[in-house]
DNA sequence: CATGTATATGTTAACGTTAACAGAAAGCGT
DNA sequence: ACGCTTTCTGTTAACGTTAACATATACATG
């Protein structure tokens, strides 16, 4: 490997001068400078970042911790994440907790060992709370993106997850849907809970009575073989029911899509028999028209924000956490159903 | 921060006995052992993985770089690369290039800094030959996957992109289409020519004319604001042509999402009026029946064997370089025409 | 009991870079 | 010419870890 030591006996000085010139450091004479410079060149010398990085204590690396890179909403988010840690000439060191806190501890220590400048995280669940007393306890700066967890105090950026679902709830209500089955996500996450809040609050509103058995729990997560059958046990088992749903409201776009094969395994069509409505979007590129009702979250603004966020946090530790919320962009389809 | 000297200091014993004790090397007495592993875990003592890559020369650490991770196909590569990359111990740094030589360039020297112990790498076009001899200058392993640079030998993994075009063109020309358009990807991309390929020998072998002003070649970027434009005013120029077409190729998903909308946008409906066919899935969840013809390749595979070929390389440096060619999967759909 | 051998621990230097200080040379005012 | 500042360059030590070597103790062998 080509050192500054090699650059600096090619051009005839000591490695501090060399030194001097990549970090374009003040007085180097111009004859020397550029004699070092046509080494560099000759030699195609490049600094070690791990060097610099063990006396800098800094190391230009953000670390992203997010549920599945292989959900666009999470992609989205990554992407802008990625774009505003290239602005400030980091680079981001990717990691999928697939909503396992054990899978996210080892990631939290291999991010700690590296010691990158900053976390990214989206907590798993509320029992990621001992995980992140680890880097709290280490002293590196993190952003919540999208998921917080009450006991931690942390700066964050999340969507307006009550609002929305009172608002999706409240849509469903008013075309005239008396029994919306809910397709949730776990309890143990905050927008989970959150989407719940909002869900609860809008029936409540319209005086209808809340049905358990119309509300379901399952994974957010995408992988079929664990959830697949999980949705569709829960769509057979609410249409079991009597009243039947007439609407279903599913937590994220994975249950969406999920929730839309059961349906149509069972035999039932969407907007006709049943409406649909959900967070996140299901079809981003408009091409089937789905007659869906969405609340799409600004995710890209959510790894974008997050990033700069975790910067001003860097800049300044000892400020007071900042918290934002985003407003999701609510898609409202779909008519009033004529008391079927 | 704690460092080893803290724990060897609480544990009353020297930095190297700590150091035998966390590498759990040979020869420490069950005493000490315990003495220090408790001084560790008392003082949340976490290795420096700067100062031990500073050492072995190693950072377990490979970079991905790859077009862009908000199209699902290079998500799901980026995926498989995760996981096999996780299951080496190492971590991934994800970079997006967008197909823009420079921001590769850029990426390609931060990585080399950073001392990455190799690279999976889609290059923007052939024109990423001279970034690519600086990583071969700088001896840093590197796995081609997706696409290769025809100028320089690597370790790669990709589709057999010319047999699946021809494939796709054999299956229009098959159901009676005679004019097909194309929208193709820039010819200095490796795919893009390999599928021009496919395309042209079926024709040729159905003796059919290959009309250039059916043929546009575009951007492979789903970037809306630059391709969106391109691809509606090829689709328009297509269908001024006489006779027009009756079936338009698209060389990849988000160039054939953006077909779809020009379609639309000039009031043809697909599969009525305009067949389509394309590489990779432009409906992963099966949700829009679409009969879109498509040849689906392996992205999840393509990230992780090019991972687990680059850990062969790293092995043994000096082996012949391995080719994996993996088959896309077809969908074949669509009907006939009847003498339009 | 002297000798050899295994076991346990410590010391020193090195990885590649830069901060902090030191010194030399050059320029300048009087 | 003298001292003083400015400009340029070099030396040393440090970042946190580990490889390589050194030392010390215990234990077995004839």
């Amino acid at each position: 490997m080509i050192t500054i030591a090699d650059v600096a006996k090619k051009a005839n000085v000591s490695n501090m001068t060399v030194s001097r010139v990549i970090n374009n450091a003040a007085s180097v004479s111009d004859n020397t400078r550029q004699r070092v410079l046509v080494a560099m060149e000759e030699l195609h010398y490049v600094p070690n970042s791990i060097a610099r990085s063990l006396i800098s204590g800094r190391t230009n690396t953000i670390g992203l911790i997010i549920a599945d890179m292989t959900n666009p909403f999470f992609t989205t988010m990554a992407r802008g994440a990625e774009d505003a840690a290239h602005q400030h000439l980091h680079r981001l060191i990717l990691c999928n907790h697939d909503d396992d806190i054990d899978k996210e501890r080892e990631y939290i220590e291999a991010l700690i060992s590296a010691r990158v400048d900053g976390m990214i995280i989206t907590p798993a669940s509320d029992d990621s709370a001992k995980n992140l007393q680890i880097v709290q306890r280490h002293r590196i700066p993190f952003v919540f993106v999208d998921r917080i967890v009450n006991s931690i105090n942390a700066d964050h950026v999340v969507g307006d997850s009550s609002t929305a679902a009172y608002d999706l709830t409240a849509h469903l209500l008013r075309q005239g849907h008396r029994n919306i089955g809910l397709i949730s996500g776990p309890l143990n996450i905050h927008t989970a809970r959150e989407r719940m809040k909002g869900y609860e609050t809008a029936l409540r509103e319209f005086d209808i009575e809340i049905r358990r058995e119309l509300i379901h729990s399952l994974p957010y997560s995408l992988h079929e073989d664990k959830t697949l059958l999980g949705v569709e046990l829960s769509i057979q088992s609410m249409f079991r029911q009597s009243p039947k749903p007439t609407a279903i409201f599913a937590f994220n776009n994975a249950l969406a899509i999920q929730a839309l094969h059961a349906l149509r395994k069972a035999g039932l069509k969407s907007p006709d028999d049943v409406a649909i409505a959900c967070f996140e979007d299901v079809d981003p590129h408009g091409l089937l028209q789905l007659e869906i009702s969405t609340a799409c979250q600004p995710a890209y603004t959510f790894g974008e924000q997050g990033v700069h966020m975790l910067f001003e946090r860097i800049k300044n530790p000892d400020k007071p956490y900042e918290t934002v919320t985003l407003q999701p962009r609510l898609t409202l389809r779909g008519a009033s159903i004529n008391n079927r």
